[in-house]
DNA sequence: TTGAAAGCGGTACCAT
DNA sequence: ATGGTACCGCTTTCAA
């Protein structure tokens, strides 16, 4: 082998255009259909052990990888179910339930991809999405509208489900109204003679989509009672927190819900530093039942926070890909239980 | 194989068929390559405003959504980049720098998708994903071996990245070697006069690709010294952290580092409730800069790591890809410092 | 300014 | 048991 300093060597190394079934074909000497029947096992058709033998060598040795958009354009359909990556920070909770997910609908080989849409939004991303042609779309949070479902039906989608807090005129809805877990704070705290409740607003811009329904979810559950709700801003950092905690007493509250367990925390750690008593001089409560939870002292109260089991969603996703012309199903399938430790 | 009638009846609305350029060209009164033309704007061809307005308008009508593989196919490539998407539990700090990244290929004008390879492992993924024909790979963690890179290459990947601890033959490469966090973590701790270090082996499966690293690291920094390494094997949860506890003195260790910031709020809780006393009669460190780290009681120190820039990172990716005969670059791109607080 | 047609990589009919 | 070939939807010469 002749030694070329690294120094010459030639910017392009000979860049070989990609082998195709027809490369394959033309290395085992038989035709483009036959290495097409062979490689897919296709049954219809009986191919001899020998040629069968010629064509996965021709195969490998040329390092044939079928092409899949070619592949699903000549099938007219594809096994690709989009979900938009999110772009809000998202919790370990939602991590939990996408990995299931995606093991579920590889279970029904389903391909599941998560498409970056960074800048787009409602309608535009749907475009973007349909341009993909899969065969479903599931949707976190809201942002898609009636149109965005039109859009990507007509494109060829034949499911499309929202995971949100409301449905979607044309698509299946998981109602995962957020609503239920401010109420179950809410409840839990005026059944603990709680009338003063502070509810945390999260200052990360794109929490809106959980903190608001979960604020509303408090003032569903204190209507009827005496009691009151305050709105708290608070962006994640200790600063915030500590100045929030420094004007505590004069905000006069008995309790608060902190929107997340994580947010509890903070706060927690501020109140706790200004001296202040937890839970007698005020209850604190978070949400999402994480383990950090259990690690604070006194041990965190939390809203338990239900998400449907990837293989029940896989299951609805499949269902309605073989049967896109049913009504679309719409169920609530965020589970919500206070979970009563010592802060409370 | 049996035809199945197309005139069968569905019971459902009619399944209109997805409109193409065709239908486009038809509506408007013009060629499919005009179509093209005017919804593509190409400036080598003129096209009169009148026709331009009706093919425009023909395409809002029908609602069409060209077809991305259709279009890739014939363009012979495409601008998707491709990740698989992590199947283990990965922190904020992970997720932040992915919505980084996902930002800076956006507007670079580049598609990012992660693809969802649960079950397929090594070589078997690899092939799997070079069927989509991504223009670049970018594979976090270590699995993917120079047969990998080979298959995406010879499928016309202009660039594939690893991004984990070490390089990969073929491949350009970020390495991220956790071996420097563990080092940081030791090199605090004997500086600060500790010699019998315990570290944390977390149970989760699938975090030994950095848990191993970090106790290497470890181990490193303590070559020459006559400090000691402990392995501690903790599962994430309270009974585990508890059991560690009550033999805790028995383990007669003066240090810990305990993997992350949120196994070190595990432990350290768990220590308190035994009564041991921190940072005097153990010191305890963490990694990962967390919030949790600044409210916990002593405050925790950490070794904070740097991950490269989304921005960075993207522009190497442009770059490989402009360029993809050039000598594959391997930069170490882990940062890692120790930020020192009460607890250590 | 516009249209006809070739062809990207596969698949599946229909012959042979 | 195989091969020929017509598509799938789109872009892009080349001609008109």
């Amino acid at each position: 082998m002749v030694q070329i300093p690294k120094q010459t060597a030639p910017p392009s190394p000979v860049q070989r255009p990609v082998p195709t079934s027809a490369d394959v074909a033309r290395l085992a000497g038989v035709s483009r259909a036959t290495v097409s029947y062979v490689l897919n096992n296709t049954s219809t058709v009986r191919i001899s052990e020998p040629t069968r033998r010629r064509v996965h060598e021709a195969a490998k040795e040329l390092g044939y990888v079928p092409h899949a958009a070619a592949r699903s354009l000549r099938a007219g359909h594809s096994r690709m179910v989009l979900m938009p990556a999110p772009t809000i920070p998202v919790g370990p909770l939602y991590n939990q339930f996408f990995n299931d997910l995606q093991w579920a609908l590889g279970r029904l080989d389903y391909t599941v991809v998560q498409y970056g849409s960074v800048g787009l939004r409602g309608d535009e991303a749907a475009r973007a999405w349909a341009e993909l042609r899969p065969v479903a779309v599931l949707v976190p949070g809201s942002g898609l509208g009636p149109q965005g479902v039109a859009v990507l039906k007509r494109s060829g989608a034949r499911a499309v489900v929202t995971l949100g807090p409301e449905r979607v005129e044309g698509a299946h809805a998981l109602l995962m109204d957020h609503d239920r877990v401010g109420h179950c704070a809410g409840t839990h705290l005026v059944a603990r003679g709680r009338r003063r409740i502070g509810v945390v607003m999260p200052g990360e811009t794109g929490l809106e989509v959980f903190s608001k329904p979960r604020l509303d979810g408090v003032r569903r559950a204190l209507h009827g009672t005496d009691a009151t709700v305050t709105e708290l801003p608070l962006a994640y950092e200790e600063e915030g927190a500590a100045r929030l905690a420094a004007r505590w007493r004069s905000l006069d509250l008995d309790a608060v819900f902190a929107y997340s367990d994580e947010y509890a925390m903070l706060l927690m750690r501020a109140l706790q530093d200004e001296g202040i008593g937890i839970p007698d001089e005020t209850a604190v409560i978070g949400a999402d039942d994480l383990m950090l939870g259990r690690l604070l002292r006194p041990r965190l109260s939390t809203v338990h926070i239900e998400l449907p089991s990837g293989r029940d969603l896989a299951e609805l996703v499949d269902r309605a890909v073989r049967e896109p012309g049913a009504v679309p199903e719409t169920q609530a399938v965020l589970g919500a239980r206070v979970v009563h430790r010592a802060s409370s």
